[in-house]
RNA sequence: GGAGGGGUUCCCGAGUGGCCAAAGGGAUCAGACUGUAAAUCUGACGCGCAAGCUUCGGUGGUUCGAAUCCACCCCCCUCCA
């Protein structure tokens, strides 16, 4: 018999606990045996996005606690679009796109949950499978006759839409929330799914699969929802400058990705350490006495950037995302042997290949504009201009920005052919010119 | 189908014939200070090294000159039927 738990002191205690159909009954429910619960994922990307590692990693927290997690993949609410707390209606994309998604983020769930430990195994749908094949009079007599249009009117998540005025919201996506519900209805008749977690966002949508389980299959189901993810300074969480913060490591390198846990801020570091690691409170409030009692830079940005990193990216993942940080941040580039800057490359730092007389015509701000290192020409004239670019440590001037071969002399090149160029503090792109 | 209100640079939002590459705020980028923080201050912020080029839903037109005026079209909102 496996070791079930009441996960939900320890959720309260990271503050991942943000609503719930009743504490006291979730508690009683959850000790008392093995459930299955689910979450949707909707399929907007052809990744999932660090937005979405929260009820993921909670997922996760509810199988370790003996309990059955469903990921279920909006095969079919994906090609209809939630409208919750979104200010303007989306683009439809076209099935074919939304099929593809589909199929990479089931890849990718399978990575973070367990689908091989017995009763708790994980399990992956597709919401699609029970939709596609509703005939429109059914939909609407059987499952659309429990909604009020009334009570629909009244969420919270489509406040805006409705009252706001120059905005507005179709049929399809005020549908949404039906199809949302009907996928709760359907897990709870096919897998005694008795749990759906969320965003705090998706309180409403869940809420009418909660009503409508007991009204169409007599069963009582449970609801928790998470906090949505703030940063302190007010800015949305997940982006940078260099745009969203995806899982795929083709998307966003394990660099990348261990640099922007790294730059968590002071203020949200400890929360973030309760929300994205399995650490125990305990240890992440100790770990924050320790920082509090030290002067200077904290060390949980360190340990946060490890903890998640190695949970999305593994071993490998971690250790390249560390290669890089420590040649870059720490190290001293002229120590650098061939092999380590191949590594950096391999690592995942953004890097270009070039042929020395490719050199000859262009200007350097074209150059780090088009390898990414800036959004535009003006951004680099502008760092040009504040000696915030270096190339293997030597700073360039605006003079530099038309003579672009001399900006890479064969004479400084590391081993023979590499350039390390840095754009600000944080931006770094390898140039291999032979 | 009728009446009215809108669509401005990443977002919000000013601008109603030249002084507009377009106020202000946010976001973003760079610098100073630091710890690859935060806060603050400074600069940048359509593209271009520059000369210059391309923008204000779309297409045509009026004008020496249009984001601003006219025509048609597309989309959104409100009310009425």
């Amino acid at each position: 018999m496996i070791d079930v738990r009441d996960p939900i002191a320890d959720l309260t205690a990271r503050g991942l606990v943000f609503q719930t159909t009743g504490e006291e009954a979730l508690a009683e429910h959850l000790s008392s045996g093995s459930r299955t619960l689910y979450c949707g994922f909707d399929p907007t990307a052809d990744s999932l996005h660090i937005g979405s590692l929260v009820p993921l990693l909670t997922l996760r927290r509810f199988q370790l606690a003996g309990h059955r997690p469903i990921a279920l993949v909006g095969g079919a609410t994906g090609l209809v679009g939630d409208p919750s707390f979104k200010a303007q209606e989306r683009d439809l994309k076209s099935r074919d796109i939304i099929d593809s998604w589909v199929a990479k983020i089931r890849l990718q769930m399978g990575e973070y949950l367990d689908f091989d430990c017995g009763a708790q195994s994980a399990l992956v749908v597709n919401n699609l499978d029970w939709t596609q094949d509703v005939d429109v009079l059914s939909f609407l007599r059987d499952v659309g006759k429990h909604f009020s249009v009334n009570n629909m009117i009244q969420r919270e998540s489509v406040r805006q839409r409705i009252e706001r005025e120059g905005s507005g919201i179709s049929f399809t996506e005020f549908t949404y929330m039906i199809l949302q519900a009907y996928d709760f209805a359907e897990l709870a008749n096919r897998y005694d799914c008795t749990l759906q977690i969320g965003g705090s966002d998706q309180w409403g949508n869940i809420v009418g699969g909660v009503d409508l389980s007991r009204r169409m299959y007599g069963k009582q189901v449970q609801a928790m929802t998470m906090p949505l993810v703030t940063k302190s300074d007010g800015t949305k969480f997940g982006k940078t400058e260099s745009g969203t913060i995806w899982l795929d490591p083709g998307r966003t390198s394990p660099y990348a990705f261990y640099q922007f846990w790294l730059n968590a801020a002071d203020t949200d570091v400890y929360s973030y350490l309760k929300f994205f690691t399995f650490l125990s409170v305990t240890d992440i409030d100790d770990l924050q006495q320790a920082d509090n009692e030290r002067q200077g830079r904290p060390e949980a940005q360190g340990v946060l950037a490890e903890q998640v990193t190695r949970f999305i990216h593994g071993d490998e993942g971690l250790a390249a995302a560390r290669r890089i940080t420590d040649s870059l941040f720490q190290g001293t580039l002229d120590k650098m042997s061939e092999s380590d800057l191949q590594q950096l490359s391999l690592d995942g730092l953004p890097t270009t290949v070039l042929k020395r007389h490719e050199l000859h015509d262009g200007t350097l701000t074209q150059l780090l504009a088009d390898v990414g290192l800036a959004g535009s020409g003006k951004q680099i004239k502008d760092a040009l201009g504040r000696q915030a670019v270096t190339v293997n440590n030597m700073t360039l001037g605006l003079e530099a920005n038309k003579e672009l071969a001399a900006c890479f002399p064969a004479e400084a090149a590391l081993c023979g052919r590499y350039y390390v160029t840095r754009v600000g503090k944080k931006k770094y792109h390898l140039f291999e010119i032979d």
